[in-house]
DNA sequence: TAGATTGTTAATCGATTAACAATC
DNA sequence: TAGATTGTTAATCGATTAACAATC
């Protein structure tokens, strides 16, 4: 009650800025910068200073007037909005390309994400340093015996909304899915997609139409 | 001219929607369907009927009132505002978990994308079948006797601008970014991001502010 | 105190949705 | 022809920007 939320909803746009804010603070906060403006915020972000106040604004405000923001104390509360004080379990299912490349990544441990297995319907052909490779059908007792937050689905397109369908059944309601498929999920179940064939298409896109002027 | 962007500009919302209308039509292709109305997609897609006429609009309507869209009418003008129809040629920078992954992955090709190389600071710790890697003091020259369409920068955060500075330079004028960090380029470079911590982070912001009622 | 900068309300701008004439 | 569905204009909704009183 104390921070989040207090007006009725933020919007997607607010969210998806919210995660630029936080990295942009921690840098200046390792630069041992103590104070920020919304002016200076806003052009590091290359945004106006009145989106960055209005942002900030939904989750109450945390500046003072005529000072600016205390760099430090902005951080935490962003950081606590966006839940990253706490640690999270993490699996993957699918030990292709995607999901071996996301389990070797060491990148996550330092904002408190572990990825602690690895399932796929070959394992004995995948070797990941530290961390366990199973197959599927230890999908189920595995995680009745490891609690765990968030799953990762790297899986082939085609097997995506099944892995997913099972693991809702067994309990998972946080899904971060690189298949390049939309997954139908509960409505209490979370669902964030990387989807890169997409976001190559706007790419070529973009290389496609550029505008010869200005 | 014939079909490329009759009205003056093109919002983001939708140029981020085409690729979705894309794959759609191709699944829809595949399938043998031959008709498909504005109603049907939005279904499929879970947007208004309204909001598709009003997207193919911007690029003139390629449908017949009364009728419907023809799929692969549809799909093949779709295809060419993307700049799909075309081959393209690309090199990869960085041969850490993210390069070898996208090295390795050979679902690209099916949309013309050929991966032709990879650079890496140190090529000789990095094997992937059937693609050379080469230092990066190799990069100047094999731009020059290669003509490379699209670079993927897959470094740490911390070489991506630099590297981004270089490609520029060298001539290279599409970037498909996988570091962490937002790119200067000149006006003329295309840049197009996929930023997997802040997608976590909305990932976790969700989990956190979960609505509890409906 | 005077200057700076927030939090927030009001104004503007743009995107989505509704409506409907055109027409297959 | 009658029914269906587009292309497009108008209405609505929401997000961004501007403005400014509050206040540190």
């Amino acid at each position: 009650m104390s921070i989040t939320n207090t007006k009725k909803t933020v919007s997607e746009a607010v969210i998806k800025r919210l995660p630029r804010y936080y990295r942009c603070l921690l840098n200046l906060e390792h630069l041992g910068m103590n104070k920020v403006s919304s002016k200076n915020l806003a052009e590091m972000l290359d945004i106006t200073a009145s989106q960055v106040r209005q942002d900030f604004c939904c989750f109450g405000g945390f500046g003072q007037q005529g000072y600016g923001y205390v760099v430090p104390k902005l951080r935490e509360a962003l950081g606590e909005i966006l839940g990253l004080n706490s640690n999270y379990n993490l699996i993957i299912v699918g030990g292709g390309n995607i999901g071996r490349a996301l389990a070797n990544y060491r990148g996550f441990k330092n904002d408190g994400f572990n990825i602690n297995a690895v399932f796929d319907i070959n394992p004995d052909a995948i070797h990941i340093d530290g961390i366990p490779v199973f197959g599927m059908e230890s999908l189920s007792d595995y995680l009745k015996n490891n609690p765990t937050d968030i799953a990762i689905i790297a899986t082939q397109r085609i097997a995506a909304q099944s892995v997913c369908n099972t693991l809702v059944e067994l309990g998972i309601r946080s899904i971060w899915n690189f298949a390049p498929v939309k997954l139908e999920a509960p409505q209490d179940v979370v669902v964030e997609n990387i989807n890169m064939i997409e976001s190559l298409f706007v790419l070529t896109y973009r290389m496609t139409n550029k505008t010869t002027e200005s």
